[in-house]
Order: structure tokens, then sequence, then C-alpha cells
RNA sequence: GCCCCCAUCGUCUAGCGGCCUAGGACAUCACCCUUUCAAGGUGACGGCACGGGUUCGAAUCCCGUUGGGGGUGCCA
């Protein structure tokens, strides 16, 4: 690798649904690393911890890939696995040790608290600094926190002093021997030549003990960024047990991913007009971590809703027909559905909501109670609709516009305005009395299936 | 408790000392359009947390207060 190539990382531990604040966190390494020429690596941080499960890795691949982050594109490099570079931490260890950066300490944690209390203080106050221990089992390998300060460069969040007085000897090696994250971590980054660390602020803390050790490794630290935290109502983290955080969940709801990308990438950042809705290609030549906002951003779903919304209305009327195909019964009509597609375009929120929007055509219609009390109250109603089936039985041409200028023809009779009057028909038809514009829907329906329920609607008024 | 970060409409944001009577978007409300519902159009509502400075001039700079968030693990 040449140091002039930035490589980026994106490293997620696999112990649940692919999470959006990962996926945001993803997408702003990947911006960044195909601007700038660089590498993006996949590092999947599967170390120990019963939490992790293979089927999580499948999912943050599948997840990554959806929003369109794979290794189609060259610029993605791995996945790795944090599991396999088990060796390499190890000897990282070993070396810190022997060069004094760390020492092993056989206290427990009840015995640190337990002293800790005594001396009125809370951490671990590196009591067993100048034993000279030697590894053993029950022994962790603790890092010696130097004295003086770290000062982290932080591209969004400029420079952060932390007093390395307040910083504990942190734990390398666990008493079984095996690497903790911020071993693990660093040392994979050193390994894989990582330049640029961005993930999300809660790792800042760690970001001075890490940094610690990169330059006991004697290696110069990586660049920084730190995104702010995306958060719920309650303006808390969100969280995988309280939040609707799963990114395949608003996927299988019919999301676009065009859509979730473009609205996660200005959570927190704006390409610095008044636009938002913007091409990923313009998002990627415009995107710059000095440009992230400080603030925590609420993941505010009916804002995604709109994004949607406009994205679907933006899809080509043959590309949305399509998508729409996915998200129906195989037994549907392709034809029907591609005819009725066009209608509800512009109504649709999310792709999950098309089968109930146009099921009517498909199976047999089912009558909602309330919808039809309210509009067969009207004393005209009846009539209207009788004599709207007369009309329509003797139609010769059955189109939208044919059928819907009938049936302004027999409204008149009844003195009606075309919202009134074409609501006996469409309850008659669709069942309700919202749906996609009636006159389309009868000409996809056809003269057979429209006449027999108008007719069928009669019988039930009239028994 | 301690450490760190943050603070513009309800929400996401523009703003980087004078273009600010603070702009846009989502949400909400009203009107227009209309074949129901949407979409679209027009408009309304609504904000620089507070207090001190600095400056001729502060949403923008500094300090403090308050509020919020993150961290404080032999989790990642």
């Amino acid at each position: 690798m040449t140091s002039s190539t930035p490589r980026f990382r994106f490293a997620p531990s696999p112990t649940g649904f692919f999470h959006v604040g990962g996926a945001r966190t993803a997408l702003f390494n990947w911006a960044l690393a195909r601007q700038l020429g660089g590498r993006f690596v996949l590092r999947i941080e599967d170390t120990d911890d019963a939490r992790n499960r293979p089927e999580w890795t499948d999912g943050i691949i599948d997840a990554l890939a959806w929003l369109g982050i794979s290794s189609d594109d060259p610029v993605f490099e791995g996945p790795y696995f944090q599991s396999s570079g088990t060796d390499q931490h190890l000897d990282a260890a070993a070396k810190l040790h022997a060069a004094g950066h760390a020492y092993y300490c056989a206290m427990t944690p009840d015995e640190i608290a337990e002293r800790a209390a005594s001396e009125g203080g809370t951490g671990y106050g590196g009591w067993s600094r100048d034993l000279g221990l030697g590894p053993g089992p029950g022994r962790v390998l603790r890092f010696r926190v130097p004295d003086g300060t770290t000062v982290v460069d932080d591209l969004v969040r400029g420079r952060v002093n932390f007093d390395n007085a307040v910083i504990e000897d942190f734990v390398l090696l666990r008493g079984n021997g095996s690497p903790v994250f911020n071993l693990a971590n660093v040392v994979d980054d050193v390994t894989m030549g990582i330049t640029h660390v961005v993930r999300a602020e809660e790792h800042l803390p760690n970001t001075p003990k890490q940094q610690m050790l990169w330059t006991a490794l004697g290696e110069r630290p990586p660049v920084w960024g730190h995104v702010p935290v995306l958060v719920n109502e309650q303006r808390k983290k969100l969280s995988k047990r309280r939040d609707k955080v799963a990114l395949e969940q608003y996927r299988s709801e019919g999301f676009l991913a065009e859509a979730m990308v473009n609205y996660l990438m200005t959570l927190g950042w704006s390409p610095g007009d008044d636009r938002e809705i913007l091409p990923w290609a313009e998002i990627e030549s415009l995107f710059h971590l000095e440009d992230v906002n400080l603030s925590p951003a609420f993941f505010d779903v009916r804002k995604l809703a709109a994004f949607n919304g406009e994205y679907i209305r933006m899809m080509s009327a043959d590309a949305f027909a399509e998508e729409c195909c996915r998200w129906v019964p195989d037994e549907w009509s392709k034809d029907q559905l591609a005819a009725i597609a066009p209608h509800i375009q512009p109504r649709l929120v999310t792709f999950s909501d098309v089968p109930a929007l146009v099921d009517f055509i498909f199976s047999e219609v089912v009558i909602d109670e309330e919808s039809w009390n309210k509009v067969m109250a009207a004393d005209y109603s009846l009539a209207l609709l009788t004599a709207t089936v007369d009309a329509y039985a003797a139609l010769e041409d059955w189109s939208a516009e044919v059928l819907k200028s009938t049936l302004e023809q027999v409204m008149t009779t009844f003195d009606l305005k075309l919202g009134k009057a074409q609501a006996p028909v469409r309850v008659a038809v669709t069942g309700r009395t919202v749906g996609p514009p009636l006159f389309e829907s009868l000409e996809v329906l056809g003269v057979d299936v429209s006449l027999g329920r108008m007719r069928a609607a009669i019988e039930r008024a009239s028994g």
C-alpha cells in the first residue's frame, strides 16, 4: 500500500441487526474513500463476546450492499475478521509488555473496587505498576498510561485535550489472555494501514487511549473524525432494544435505498445550499467531515418518509411499475398493475403499501362497513348507482374518459357534483371511500367485473 | 461523582462579525387546484437557551450559567 492512498475503515461488531447509525457511519466513510481515491475497508469485529453470531455478519454485508457499498466497487476491501488477527494482537501485547508500556496485574475487579472505595476514588489506581508481574491465569495486561496530556486532533470536533491523569491504566489482555477491544482495534488499524478513523462520537473517550497505543507501537496515529450519534425522540442514543433502528426493517417496509442514503447523509450534514434531495454523485463530491454538525441528530422517520415519497415520484413510470411488481403477490396480473401504477405513484409513501392500495383490482371486493354506511346513507345513492349501471352497460368504449363523462351525464339529473356522485360507485367497486382515481380504476378492472360489483351493491342496498 | 462533547423554528438544517426584519426542508394549519385520497401551488405558524463581556456592529468571537448528550467494563 502507498502512504498516499487514504484508507478508511468501517468496523462493526455483529451483535444484532444492522443499525441505521452504523449505516450512516459506513456511508460517511464510503463517500470519503471514493472522493479521495482511497479504500474502504470492512472489518468485522467479532472478537469473542457471546453476543456475536455469524448471521449478523451476513446481515451487515447485505445491508451495506443494499446501500451501494459492496465489493462490486474496487474501493471496497474486505471483509476482514478481527478474530483471525488474534496472533497479531498478542504479538503487539508482548511487544508493549517488553518495552515497558504495559504490565501485568493480578487484582480482581472486586479487589479494585474495594481498594478504590477505601481510598475514596473510583477506578483502578495503577497499583500493580511496579510489581514486575509476569503473565499468568487471571492476570490482565494493563497499559501504563504516561503522565501528561493527550491531544486528539479531530476533523469534525477540532482539537480535544485529555489529561492523562484521569485515564486509568486500561486493560489490553483479559485474565484469560484474550485481547480487548482497544488493543485489537488499534492493532488491526495499524496492520491494515488505516489512515482515517471515522466513527461515532461514542468512541471519542476511547481515542486518547488508542492514540497512546498507536504511539507506543511506534506508529503515527491516524486522522480522527468523530461524528455525532443519532438519537431518538427522547434525545437518547438510538438503541437496538428501544428504537426502530434495523436497516433491514426499513428496507422490508419499502423504503428505497437511494432515499435512505440521501436521508442518512443529510443528517448532520448539508451541501451548504438549500437542497437536501441530491444524487449520490453530488453528495460524494461535496461531503466534508469539517462540515458535519457537532450535535446529535434525531432520526425522524417522518422526514425519511417524505424523502422516500420524493424518490418514488422521481422514478420513471417503467421503473416504478417494475418495482411495484416486487411488492405484490405473484398471481396478480402484471398488466393490470402496470396500468394502475401511474395513478398510485404520487400517493405512495413506501412500497409495502402497494398491495393495500390496489388489492380491490385483484381480489374480491371487501366492503368496508363504515364507508358503505356513510356513502349509501344519502337518499340518492341507490338511484344514482342504478342509473349509472344502466348507462355504463350501454357503453361501447370502456375507457376512463368515457366513464367519467357518462357519470357526469347521469349526475346532472341528481344535481350533484362529481365529488359526491362518484362516491357510491367507488364504494361499490372498491369497497372504500378512498383510493386511486375511480375511472382509471374502472378501466383497469374491466367492464364485467365493474358492472358485476355495482349490481351486487344495488342488490345489497335494496335487500 | 469524574472526564469529554454539544446548544438556530417541534424536527433536520443554512448562517462562519455588517448581506438577518435569521433562509430552506419535514411536520402542523389554511386556501387554491381537484374524481375520493394524494401529488402540486400559495400562504400561515414557529427559532438564535440565559447572563455577562469584546466590537461602531454579534446568531456568529470570549467567559459563565443552565440544559442536553456521550463515556466512565477483563463490551464493542
